[in-house]
DNA sequence: AGCGCTATTGCGGACATCCACAATAGCGAA
DNA sequence: TTCGCTATTGTGGATGTCCGCAATAGCGCT
């Protein structure tokens, strides 16, 4: 398993090798693709750190290479390169969720440091989707009527609320609310709303 | 009091004027500002739903103008206007948080769909803003304690457990309890961790 | 000194939660 | 059908939480 890598994609192999050299001297690990085809037959790529993205290219643009990517579940940071002003295309790419549109020809320092920064999200969105798996994961664990519990349980209501409102007796509720602290990982129902609050709300 | 308001700012007239009456054309109110000094000499701005900025103008540019409303907390959504294929800039006023950023000459029923998009959003996070701004008040009326106790019930600490954390009796930390929930307007700690959940910490 | 606010603590009772032990019942897979 | 999983409920006791009543103490302001 290689380690983080930058990913290349221009139709000019003189640009892809400048920036792969440039990497390269600064300690970056990069793999070179030729067309947007040629990296979307690769998915999913393991070691993605960060995406070079070409606007203008033979086959694909780079703005359907991205979103091809995006739809693939390719959450890497793509940095757009281009070699003409095009505002429009700049605004729409950096809506979508790019992490930098930069002209060319570009600074070899500028283009270093956004590279770097970019790898730097990734890893930090990297933990984070961890947890949030480990958090679904867990969520997905649950019986329906534990899931139902939780819900409950999360709005404040007490052990006997629940009980009334789903028709059960109280007892068996504090079975399935001791269920779902085990199989979520917590000890008490505080930790728990801890511990969902960083979720966007899977639940509701 | 008069409704959500667009404002434009442009040193040129003749556009100022071609965007108002096609505001108005389409029901929404636009105040206009001949330059950047003289909306942020305005400041605040009671009923500002968006802004419409030129980029380039007579004394500040657009961009410095939008640093400077952002700085005296304007939040509301900027609009910017280019006659000029000026990438880098567009791609830095978008990452520092620019709604839109459109050239000039612009399609009419383009940058009313925008707008509208602005001010809708706007709306959305006024409403956000003032739930933050309650909870903002209540944690602000919880006195040093209080607020200590709170953090530690939110982690799930059990009253027996803050007590001796704080080297205190438990039935202080029932009182102390007790008047968080009340000042925060909530019955049960898992509804204070409910409401907390959306805010991004402004206790720790 | 007197007043108001915050922090502190004890007592006792009502109510809630946690849990081990024990048991019944439906439903789908082997 | 037997096995395993989920859902269900009860008893009883240990522990935790909530709250009214009552009281002491420091601190800053008038």
């Amino acid at each position: 398993m290689s380690g983080p890598t930058v990913h290349i994609v221009d139709d000019d192999a003189g640009i892809r090798d400048a920036l792969s050299w440039l990497l390269a001297s600064r300690g970056l690990a990069a793999v070179e693709w030729p067309s947007g085809e040629a990296i979307l037959a690769a998915l999913p790529l393991e070691d993605c750190a960060c995406i070079i993205l070409d606007v203008r290219m033979m086959g694909s643009s780079g703005p359907e290479v991205f979103d091809q990517l995006r739809a693939r579940g390719c959450l890497a940071p793509v940095i757009f390169l281009t070699g003409h002003a095009d505002v429009p295309v700049a605004v729409h790419a950096l809506k979508a969720g790019a992490f930098d549109f930069i002209e060319k020809p570009f600074n070899d320092n500028q283009i270093v440091d956004v590279v770097l920064a970019a790898m730097a999200t990734h890893a930090a969105r990297q933990a984070d989707a961890a947890q949030r798996r480990d958090l679904s994961d867990r969520l997905a664990a649950l019986s329906p009527r534990e899931t139902e519990v939780m819900r409950l349980m999360l709005t404040g209501s007490l052990n006997k609320q629940i009980a009334d409102t789903l028709g059960i007796a109280v007892r068996t509720v504090e079975v399935h609310r001791s269920r779902i602290l085990t199989k979520m990982g917590v000890r008490t129902a505080m930790e728990l709303a801890h511990a969902l609050s960083a979720s966007p709300d899977p639940v509701g």
